[in-house]
RNA sequence: GGGGGGAUGCCCGAGUGGCCAAAGGGAGCAGACUGUAAAUCUGUCGGCGCUGCCUACGGAGGUUCAAAUCCUCCUCCCCCCA
């Protein structure tokens, strides 16, 4: 790349690293070239639909991406989706998505500004809704928009093809979903968009809606879809695979630590703002045998730990961790509750209900079977009878464990 | 507008009158093992103090000793033709 000065050339390196495409080729690169000519920041756009009250880790790897358009000193333009969010994004959907009512998009974007304020630098980020350009769009500026397109290219699309031949529905309301997103790009005029790959339809097509209203097209970024703790589907809160932002310190470790092996490289990557060579000597240590997994994987959590709360409360973190699953040490700060009254007949205590009482189990059938699996500890004894009658007096101060990671002790 | 197909447990998906609380897979949970809440293996997986009872196979009725399975109507979805 001639003319290119070196650091150019480094940031664009440091910007795809961990990007799945970047399109079209070089165009990131030239206009990094040119906007340190121009003296003129880019403008990085990326949209989110307040769906979810809730962020979790999967959200915040574009996130990541935006902050580090915003470290090099470009324009994060982050877009409150309250409008599409009534519209929905068919993205990724086997199912047509319900539609959220104001009250619950105005409450998710509260929440979503505040927790994404824990990756991006708020005060410099430029926050737009878009309801603000798409609620007054008139009928005949809707109709220029659903002309930029065609109804071949709508099915061309992964998601929309599929449920199309799987005899699923897709509403005419979700062909306008990209259309819409693409005018956000005109009216944010947008350098580039950033998005998950499940976007790349919906940002090409902003390149598309963009050259319809005579804009110089945006260059795209897609990140990958983080896959949550299962290691096997993306992140999500719908399949209880999630880490959120908001997640205990204990529990973001813990969560951590129980992904598979293979995702600790991914997760080093997407997750840490850990330099790409840093990444890459971890993963060259881990394959020699040089780093130990279960090593690996505590720096891990305890990093990404750190990104959320103070590198002190993620040490702890990693403390705690190690005390009560490594060392098996039940001693530690377990939260004390009295017996619930419902669980005391005739002055008895039937364990069963006690720990359905205690939401120990989900019910006392649950209870049973878990008591039968010798998956319950009082005082790390394992109960084997499921029919055992206490007396209250006797389970004063007595550590109840279920499993291998729920504790409660009653009170004495 | 006409014709045809479909809706099953958290998810996917079998089941076309009794042996069905419903195969199989996934997720979840527990145990063993360990490097950890990885991986693997095993068990479990609607509720009820449970050899039984209750609730459940889109909704409401009906037939039958007996219905997820048959009939009627309704709701929603899909396909084909126009």
């Amino acid at each position: 790349m001639a003319g290119i000065p070196d650091d150019i050339l480094e940031q664009h390196q440091d910007l795809i690293t961990g990007c799945v495409d970047v399109l079209p080729a070089d165009d990131l690169l030239q206009r990094l070239a040119w906007a340190r000519e121009q003296k003129r920041p880019l403008r990085a756009k990326l949209g989110v639909d307040p769906t979810a009250p809730d962020i979790h880790l999967g959200h915040t790897v574009v996130l990541r991406k935006l902050a580090q358009f915003q470290k090099m000193g470009h324009i994060a333009v982050l877009i409150i989706g309250d409008y599409t969010a009534k519209v929905g994004d068919p993205s990724g959907r086997s199912k047509l998505r319900p539609r959220l009512s104001e009250e619950e998009i105005s409450a998710n974007a509260t929440t979503y500004v505040e927790q994404a304020a824990k990756v991006l630098d708020m005060e410099k980020v430029e926050l737009v809704r878009n309801s603000d350009w798409l609620s007054p769009l008139r009928m005949d500026e809707v109709l220029r928009l659903t002309s930029v397109t065609t109804v071949a290219r709508m099915l061309e699309r992964d998601d929309f093809a599929s449920r199309y031949h799987n005899n699923e529905p897709i509403s005419i309301l979700e062909f306008m979903y990209p259309l819409l997103q693409g005018y956000d790009s005109v009216a944010v005029k947008a350098d580039i968009e950033l998005g998950g790959t499940d976007q790349k339809f919906n940002l090409l097509m902003g390149r598309t809606v963009m050259e319809a209203y005579a804009l110089n097209p945006q260059s795209i970024m897609t990140v990958p879809l983080l896959v949550g703790t299962d290691g096997s589907m993306k992140m999500s809160k719908t399949y209880g695979n999630y880490i959120g932002v908001n997640d205990e310190p204990n529990d973001m470790f813990g969560k951590v630590m129980s992904i598979p092996d293979d995702l600790m490289v991914p997760y080093w990557t997407l997750l840490t703002g850990v330099g790409h060579r840093e990444v890459e000597a971890i993963a060259s240590r881990l394959q020699r045998g040089e780093y130990h997994p279960a090593a690996c994987k505590r720096d891990l959590a305890e990093r990404i730990t750190g990104l959320y709360y103070s590198t002190e409360v993620a040490s702890a973190a990693r403390t705690h961790f190690d005390r009560v699953f490594r060392d098996r040490d039940r001693s530690v700060d377990v939260s004390e509750t009295a017996i619930p009254a419902s669980s005391v007949i005739e002055g008895k205590v039937w364990l069963p209900r006690l720990l359905a009482d205690l939401k120990l189990a989900g019910s006392n059938g649950e209870a049973k079977r878990l008591i039968a699996q010798g998956g319950v500890r009082l005082d790390d004894v394992v109960m084997k009878d499921a029919n055992e009658e206490l007396e209250p007096g006797a389970l004063k101060g007595v550590l109840i464990q279920v499993g291998k990671r729920r504790f409660l002790r009653i009170k004495a």
